[in-house]
DNA sequence: GTCTATAATTCGATAGAC
DNA sequence: GTCTATCGAATTATAGAC
């Protein structure tokens, strides 16, 4: 193998396409081609580098939600409200290559990309919610949340409805902060 | 043309099976030889009743919301629960191919899916939003609204998070119903 | 109306020269 | 490490026989 800094450079700027790539046309949509393109190389170094489709698919969705940054004891009662406004962060920055839009856009067609959505949300948010809570439902309440989390995403960023895209952060934080911290916390709700 | 009534038969037959396979692939995985297979016929057929695989996509999502079978004055204050439940209907039929989450399945590659889905929105959902609650921040709402049920949609029947696909309508009417409420009657709500 | 045959693309993947 | 050339498969779409 032995890699030099200069084949290190292109293999991460292949990921990064392919990220983009899977963020604009989901998985079907990156082609090996179009990522070889746009970094400027030939399509075989990206088999070269990644072995193959599946491959390089792998390595583009492996990174985490990041919920550590949440602090590690906030106010309870507004969970809701940080958890709406630590994923809008994320998902706003100009790094258009957020893994849980790019996994929304494959996961309808691709089994994987689904699989690792459920991964993530069982790995990440729903024991989030348990530690955070311990509430003995955490996993019918995380699931709640991420009905209108990931609805969010998607009316946002790839359906790109007008009124959830004009709306500005804060906006979105007040209104619908309440809601997540109402399936976080609230009475009436039962597994 | 003149079309006999066993190709008329033949016809819907294959819409039909555009409609499952869109549900269940998405677009690029409804193919013109996959319809041809499921219905049994010649793939030069289904080109010749729908001209090209886009005309055919065209035909099967053109469908409506029929959001005009919820009552046309119903109680405001059990609005949101109404709305839950109509949907919720609508997907669960043994038909395992409504529009929405056809559209849903689609729209993450297909930009024609994703215009029909903005298109759907704004003439039906946002326009019977107007009509029940004379807001006059209909379309705002009519968003959140969408965020919440397409959510929904996305995490029980595309995504199938087990805690979604567990649970039973009437739980998820009872939890979410209030949320669609609020979004739609409740006040803090400001475009 | 229904089918065969095939053109024209596009894709993932491999072999091998340099 | 990087490239050319190419294979084999799948797709949309068309032409035309019957």
């Amino acid at each position: 193998m032995a890699f030099t800094e200069r084949s290190a450079a292109t293999r991460t700027s292949i990921l990064t396409a392919a990220r983009k790539l899977l963020v604009e046309r989901g998985f079907e949509g990156m082609t090996i081609r179009a990522v070889a393109e746009r970094v400027g190389v030939d399509p075989s170094m990206v088999m070269r580098y990644y072995g193959s489709k599946a491959g390089l698919f792998s390595a583009a969705v492996d990174v985490d939600l990041r919920l550590d940054q949440v602090e590690q004891r906030p106010p309870l009662d507004r969970l809701g409200e940080l958890l709406v406004r630590h994923f809008l962060a994320r998902w706003e920055g100009d790094l258009s290559d957020d893994v849980l839009i790019l996994l929304l856009r494959s996961a309808s067609t691709n089994p994987m990309a689904a699989e690792r959505m459920r991964e993530v949300f069982a790995g990440q948010i729903a024991a989030q919610v348990a530690r955070l809570t311990g509430a003995g439902d955490a996993e019918h309440r995380a699931g709640l949340v991420s009905t209108q989390l990931l609805g969010l995403a998607l009316t946002r960023y790839v359906l790109r409805f007008p009124p959830m895209v004009e709306a500005d952060t804060e906006t979105l934080v007040r209104e619908i902060g309440p809601v997540v911290q109402h399936y976080l916390t609230g009475s009436g709700i039962t597994a």
